[in-house]
DNA sequence: GAGTACCT
DNA sequence: CGAT
């Protein structure tokens, strides 16, 4: 029966759901992985990942970079996106077809069909790497939902409430997983545990977080 | 507008 | 959050 063809009822195969917004796809990027590697090599060389300054004066533990019109970082004077990498003062490179369209169908499996991202935040997570609770609200579109692609070592994804005392659930992310998150669930906290310590057989000692928004 | 995904 |  179809069931059987498609996936149950409830929704299709691989997709759970977690939230009336929220949704899992579990192992949706394993088979791009390499595609994404690949591409993200060459944005790498351009816009290499670097630890960023918060307002508050601290070095961030994650490292970062960004492809696509729009790139968001942080300074002392505060959280924004901006079209050009402040390190090179080069725009930020183009965004590759594979990871945007990798983005958008992972959007439209999650029930938000024509998402256009214009940017995409690469995040690098060493061992003990952590990135505290917070909510992603400098986006001017807060329509669109966020699509993020989990390569390498596993991680566990902390995932609140719209205030910040809200209880928090503890999800762990393995490579090729790809959360979406939109709609009701879109200001909702997160953030991920200090990563452990692991050797992944494609990236080694290390998990890649990428992740899409609609900016602007 | 400040503060902010930082710290204990 | 607070000031307006």
């Amino acid at each position: 029966m179809a069931a059987d063809l498609f996936g149950p009822a409830h929704g299709p195969a691989g997709v759970e759901p977690l939230s009336a917004g929220t949704f899992l796809l579990h192992g949706f990027a394993e088979a791009q992985a390499p595609a994404l590697l690949e591409a993200l090599g060459h944005i790498l060389a351009q816009s290499p990942l670097r630890h960023l300054i918060t307002p508050g004066g601290q070095r961030m533990s994650v490292a970062m970079s960004n492809c696509g019109p729009l790139g968001w970082v942080s300074d002392r004077s505060g959280y924004r996106y901006q079209a050009s990498d402040p390190e090179t003062g080069q725009p930020w490179p183009p965004m590759p077809d594979v990871l945007r369209d990798l983005a958008r169908s992972a959007a439209t499996l999650a029930g938000f069909p024509d998402f256009a991202p214009d940017a995409c935040l690469i995040n690098r997570y060493a061992p003990g790497t952590r990135l505290s609770l917070h909510q992603d609200r400098d986006e001017r579109d807060l329509s669109a939902p966020i699509v993020s692609v989990s390569l390498g070592l596993p991680a566990v994804f902390l995932f609140g409430g719209l205030t910040r005392s809200d209880p928090v659930r503890q999800l762990t992310l393995y490579h090729g997983d790809v959360l979406v998150w939109g709609g009701p669930d879109r200001l909702r906290f997160h953030g991920v545990k200090p990563l452990a310590e692991g050797i992944h057989s494609l990236l080694g000692a290390q998990r890649i977080n990428l992740t899409f928004r609609r900016a602007a």
